[in-house]
DNA sequence: ATAAAAAAGTCGCACTTGCAACTTTATGTG
DNA sequence: CACATAAAGTTGCAAGTGCGACTTTTTTAT
């Protein structure tokens, strides 16, 4: 939601991708971003494009960790990524602003104001995205499928306002996200729709009680 | 582990405090922390002492969200706490840097070395703090009793360097922490023990495999 | 337009888990 | 030290879930 570069003219971002020794690459749908470089040391920014955050266990489940979309920030620390079993892969042509995390921190002038008010954006980009794991861990501390669901109903219901919303991903992708297996989600969705909590057209999901 | 304060001296905090307009509270074992004052909009550092930040589900149930000790910063973003069902309970005599949100992103003047500073560190922590929440995510993600159990001691594993740690709270909140049941989880532990993967003795775990 | 691939949806069965109701062992606290 | 309180540990049972093997529908690519 939030842009890094808020506030920011284009003559500042440029000044700012100087100072910070920025460099840009682009990707094609269904490449790895970064697949050399390491995340740990780096923040990247989508400058256009959208790509998704996968984690592969032990096992060979991978389990998608964040949805990055135009204007999100990764890396370390500003969303995931710390080992070999991270992967970032771009779901359509995308392009990405690389900076190394220590210029970040430690620019050669930290005086400037495009540098100021980039790094305030950035902060609340970080609020925003530990509010969005905040809300996850909240529907993961669900021990039951049907209490999954009605939290994560009830937390993309907060964002409309209104008793229905649209799903932002797929079911098999909701199943992922929610930790659950994909076909006991079903059973209890079907539940939920026989028992007159919920109506569901295709993404629309309409909540029926209070 | 990272204090907010490194690299400043007292009177660069002084002065910091006084730009930021800090105020400090003190507050008893099982106090709530600030009651009054919304979290959203304020930061908090923990000068000495230690906390919880727990979360009271509709049933009653409440569940850590994270443990705060000397150093630790919390408040909106920087940690959790967006509902009344957060409270964050003193775990023992401690006082408390409060710093209003706004005033930190937009400070009167922003230009100070100990202000920049501050906010380099406080990115560190941020840092460390997606880590512990990644780290969290990465064990509820996992669907058996078992499994997050193995995940959760791989994970302290990493942090000692060796085939045993020391659990860092009670089996109790161990229970919590993986949102499981607290029986089921004893029944698996139990398991484990039996099948010879681990050695328990009080709150030393040892892991005979691999 | 059509084939191929992915997603949606269903179901039975075995296994795992939550829950309640306990007993036993630690940990305070006056 | 003794009493109270919390944590650790156990067990049976009912309920919930994972998994596999499907069918049907939708999406995507040629």
């Amino acid at each position: 939601m939030n842009s890094p570069f808020e506030g920011l003219s284009k003559q500042q971002i440029v000044k700012l991708f100087q100072l910070l020794g920025v460099h840009t690459y682009t990707y094609h749908k269904n490449d790895e971003i970064i697949p050399t470089i390491k995340y740990e040391n780096i923040i990247g920014i989508i400058l256009y494009g959208s790509a998704q955050i996968i984690h592969i266990e032990y096992n060979g489940n991978d389990i998608i960790l964040e949805q990055l979309k135009e204007n999100s920030v990764f890396g370390t620390s500003i969303s995931a990524t710390n080992t070999e079993t991270y992967h970032i892969i771009a779901k359509e042509d995308i392009e990405v602003a690389v900076i190394d995390y220590d210029k970040l921190i430690h620019p050669s002038n930290s005086r400037h104001s495009y540098y100021n008010i980039f790094l305030r954006n950035l902060f609340d980009i970080i609020n925003e995205k530990f509010m969005t794991k905040n809300e996850r861990i909240k529907i993961l501390e669900q021990k039951q499928i049907r209490n999954k669901l009605l939290a994560f109903f009830a937390s993309e219901q907060k964002k409309t306002h209104s008793n229905y919303f649209i799903m932002p991903f797929s079911f098999k992708d909701l199943a992922d996200y929610l930790a659950v297996n994909r076909s006991a989600m079903f059973r209890e969705i079907k539940n939920l729709k026989e028992e007159g909590f919920i109506q569901v057209k295709g993404k629309k999901i309409t909540l029926l009680y209070k």
